[in-house]
DNA sequence: TGGAATTACGGGCACGTGCCCGTAAAGGTA
DNA sequence: TACCTTTACGGGCACGTGCCCGTAATTCCA
């Protein structure tokens, strides 16, 4: 019941290298002031010893604390799906902070690049540690990036990545593969003569995002020769007024549309606009667990809902910060979420 | 960027108590030794603060170790599910060895009610604060949670619940539900006129699992009026050749049977028959993400898996009896995993 | 009223690490 | 040699809590 009582920790390296634990301390930290030779000694002792550190007492003595910044869209009138990972950061900051680490939240306008920008510029004034991004934007990601790799201060990505920067993560969905999926269950009993339409709903033209799902979904036709004829629309307005003129004029169109296919959270949008106009016999599959598509899921005019955790994301993302910044850990680079399939059958299980 | 400067914690309570910390101590883990008078003040100051002990600072200074025992199905050559929540359970102990926690595994052999028994008398022995069991035996298990109860010793399920007994936790499916989502899924694009086959391969006859989520799948026939005939048919032997024995009667009595659903991880000897016979146009649904399975799945022959995130069960049920056990912070008792649905499609992006 | 038993409480070390401060030793300069 | 700077290292307190041990204060009993 009792600890073993072997001497532990830095002051037996102090021991055994016949030095004070301080000395033991300078060469953890690599801080100056210890001649070369027993430099030497006692690094050859912590490898043999294989030393681990205490975090606790680390932790305890230790009076710094450890601050990380998190920057995502802010919960706007249109969706509440920036709250999951909220939740998942709060989550992961109650956690943490018994080990003297705070955190403090960023939110912008998805809608306006403009804001995007001034809260990157606040993160980076606060002197943080650490720094989680939902990189919405891409150009103000790059010069973000370049400024935090000149810091040196670590930063993760979640829910969209953008290659080719020097994250110390990405913890998020494979878009493509994500769009795949989607096919698939579009397709799983569509009818062959059926068109199918992918719609894509946003604001901003410069996510590829969409063009990585939709990407995904035609692949999935191709390698399974869907003979089904694909349709797209993009619209550009995401009040309901807008969204339905549009779809009225692309199903006037197309009149054999039997599945469609919604590239985002909006897809609930699109649901109201199938019930208003009595199309409930068209499948619909769309992206993220928020409560109006649920509501439409339990109203069978949602066949499926994909999702990639988000609560998960904001969740793992700031303890990749935590590893990094307090136990010194290693973390994976590429994190890819699962993709999660929710229906009205079993979405009251689910876990965001 | 320095910690600000109130006096905190135990010290704090004792200076405005005007006692000494040693008798706030006395105070906080109820030992005897301090007046009525003084103790009521000390609680209302401790209140008044709205006092959360260090827990890095207790368990540092604490020379106490916590032991707690896990009891799982052994990796059997059948299947190798359980090495699911054995990963889960040895990541939360990683987590908890910070804290002076320290986890025993004990495994027994499902097919073996007697192999239960003895490592249940094993881990009683142990004298463990905390125990994780898998009930796999119902009639051993209820004597189990007797002897735990009149011990005190917390303890958690997980995978399968057995209701009525005294859990700290139920950490695993909603089975009805699960089967529900199975039989959502498995006619999902069935023909009316064709019947459905639900399998149950199992030497064990008395585990309520099965017929919970048997009872789910017919309901959901029930309360969607579906057309289609059920039949079902119980294996007791697990080898291949009498499960083909068994099926290859049943195909010959129902010509017309479209779809199959297995009630556990076994689907793959299913899917093995069917591959063989050159069925492999019967929409086959399974249990459970082990490697057999995702191959038919990659090969087509199963068409969705349902599983419960059994790496996670684990993790969660160690992590339940740690927050009883360390931080002291309330559990909740039932605790359903999502019901996840598994393609061909997303299964590499899948975590246990 | 004296002594023993019991109760109520304080002092202080320990946990393993971080880090400030002091100082002996080594090296440098005139 | 005398004095100053730099380097290399040790002593020791602090973090917040757990808990042993000692002792003054109170109660008990003959």
């Amino acid at each position: 019941m009792e600890k073993e009582n072997e001497l532990f920790g830095v002051k037996e390296i102090a021991r055994r290298a016949n030095v004070s634990t301080a000395t033991v301390d300078r060469v953890l930290h690599n801080r100056t002031g210890v001649s070369e030779k027993t430099k030497a000694r006692i690094n050859a002792i912590i490898k043999e010893m294989d030393y681990q550190p205490n975090i606790l007492a680390s932790r305890l003595a230790s009076r710094k604390i450890i601050n990380l910044a998190a920057l995502l869209p802010d919960v706007s009138e249109e969706t509440d799906f920036w709250s999951a990972p909220l939740n998942g950061i709060r989550r992961a900051e109650s956690e943490m902070k018994q080990y003297g680490v705070q955190v403090q939240v960023f939110l912008f306008d998805l809608n306006d690049k403009d804001s995007f920008a001034t809260q990157i510029g606040h993160v980076l004034e606060g002197g943080f540690h650490g720094i989680l991004v939902s990189p919405s934007f891409i150009e103000e990601t790059r010069k973000f990036a370049a400024e935090c790799s000149r810091r040196k201060i670590p930063y993760v990505f979640i829910d969209s990545d953008i290659p080719g920067l020097h994250s110390l993560s990405y913890i998020g969905p494979h878009l493509r593969k994500s769009g795949y999926v989607g096919a698939k269950l579009l397709t799983y009993r569509l009818e062959p003569e059926k068109k199918v339409l992918i719609i894509n709903i946003s604001k901003e033209i410069d996510n590829f995002n969409y063009l990585e799902i939709e990407d995904g979904f035609r692949a999935y036709f191709n390698d399974n020769n869907q003979p089904n004829e694909i349709v797209r629309i993009d619209i550009r307005e995401t009040d309901y007024q807008s969204v339905a003129r549009h779809l009225t004029y692309v199903f006037h169109l197309n009149k054999d549309i039997g599945a469609a296919f919604v590239t985002n959270s909006r897809v609930h949008t699109v649901a109201s606009f199938l019930k208003n106009s009595h199309r409930t016999h068209v499948s619909l599959i769309g992206y993220d667990f928020v409560k109006e598509n649920v509501d439409y899921l339990e109203d069978n005019v949602i066949d499926f809902l994909i999702c990639h955790r988000p609560d998960d994301q904001g969740y793992r993302g700031m303890m990749a910060l935590y590893q990094t910044l307090v136990v010194n850990a290693p973390v994976t680079k590429q994190n890819y979420m699962p993709i999660d399939i929710v229906t009205k059958e079993n979405y009251e299980f689910y876990q965001n």
